[in-house]
DNA sequence: TCAAACAGGTCATCTATATGACTTGAATGA
DNA sequence: TCATTCAAGTCATATAGATGACCTGTTTGA
């Protein structure tokens, strides 16, 4: 486990603390998925009381990176559950039924970031780069196109075959094979008449008022890691956001 | 202070303290603005610890429903500050600059609620409504048409002149006029094509896609208080979400 | 063999107390 | 008069410890 650093003058106790415990969760001296040490133990090896530790705990696992299991202990979380899933992807039946997408790998390719990319990765233009084509499913229907761009360097020896054959969401992968965790995303969202791209895709008509949505994915330590534009068919689908604090 | 309720048995104590304290902001024993008593005093008043009170304060502050004042005292929220503005507006100009919208009111009438906007606000269709339709400027050009529906019920009395001499956001004058304080809502989004009356409001070509958004807000008690329709032209601002827990 | 009881470890909640930081308004003194 | 100092009240952080709920693996006993 991480020491709590030394320039943490000024900073509440709790907050070193929990400094410390991301920056353990960054290095990988903790996994996804393993199990901390105990309250007590943990709060011994960082020199704090138990109180100050739970502190600590306590936002990281309302920022949903920690997981507390009552009576089992406290684990690094991983992308599998349908609630990382759904923290990331907003789109839903019109009516309300909220179901996992059925995902089609469209394109697979090496390129270079363009501009665009290149700005919100915080890279330069022209860096090697993999673009990826998907197509959504729900019930049954093609609903979003997404265009992710990651950067080269972040997921080396990344092939097409261990792209398609991950065994769960997108992010779980990032997590589970390069060890990058997306904890955020920032989006914004227009309307616009779909391409030629997305028409095809999605198989509406060109021109027809489609929702794009445009996300870059930070990690644990706030880099930005993907860059994607979705673009959302909203005739039987919504978009949907809660405004508030979670209860 | 609203005493502890006989029924939460088996609920976590801070819990029970937590709905107190709703209770009596909904009752309006302390009304927004108010300072609540001390920690030391209200804790004593629920016959808790200081250390329970506060966890139960804590969530209520993270819900934006309360307000700490280091050396000052704790305060019921009152939605005037910026940061209550931008926790239900969401529109940006693309570059990111984030400026408070200029309203200009389009039109003020009583209405009855259609099927839509009933279903929205779990009432009956035909129940007397106001509806009321605002434009929103961001760097003097329109960009937002809003249509809004509010019960008449929850808002005996209001009239044109005193929706116009409002001070603040419409928001502040629902909860400093009606003590109905919103609190969360539930937002869907859809690209459509504008139709005559966004157009018009808005100055774009009919069928020119555009962002609708459609939400319910939803008053301390959980209570849907007001339904919304807006329409954002997305050419130069967008719609900005951010997925993840506060940090 | 197998189900039930048990023990030990974990987090969840709660209490009690202490010290520091921040704000306000009153007292002080030039 | 006016700026400064100071004290009191508030939240902010931290400690130490207690009890209960929950999960797991082991032991027990029929």
């Amino acid at each position: 486990m991480q020491a709590i650093s030394p320039d943490s003058a000024g900073m509440p106790l709790y907050r070193a603390v929990k400094r410390a415990l991301l920056k353990s969760i960054e290095l990988g001296t903790v996994a996804p998925g393993d199990a901390l040490p105990s309250e007590t133990e943990l709060a011994a090896e960082f020199g704090v009381s138990v109180g100050t530790l739970r502190r600590a705990v306590d936002d990281l696992v309302a920022e949903h990176i920690l997981v507390r299991r009552q009576g089992l202990g406290t684990f690094v979380a991983t992308h599998t559950s349908d609630r990382f899933l759904f923290q990331f992807f907003h789109v839903e039946r019109s009516d309300g039924l909220r179901q996992a997408p059925e995902v089609e790998l469209v394109s697979f390719e090496r390129t270079r970031l363009d501009e665009e990319a290149a700005a919100a990765l915080n890279l330069k233009p022209g860096e090697p780069a993999l673009q990826i084509e998907n197509r959504l499913r729900l019930q049954g229907r093609p609903v979003v196109h997404d265009r992710l761009v990651i950067p080269a360097a972040l997921f080396r020896g990344l092939t097409e075959k261990r792209w398609r054959d991950r065994p769960s969401t997108i992010y779980h992968l990032y997590q589970s094979e390069f060890a990058i965790t997306v904890v955020r995303a920032f989006e914004r969202l227009r309307a616009v008449g779909a391409d030629r791209a997305a028409a095809r895709v999605l198989g509406v008509a060109v021109g027809q008022p489609v929702l794009q949505v445009r996300r870059v994915a930070l990690d644990l330590g706030g880099h930005a890691v993907e860059w994607r534009v979705s673009t959302v068919v909203t005739g039987q689908h919504d978009y949907v956001n809660l405004l508030s604090r979670p209860v």
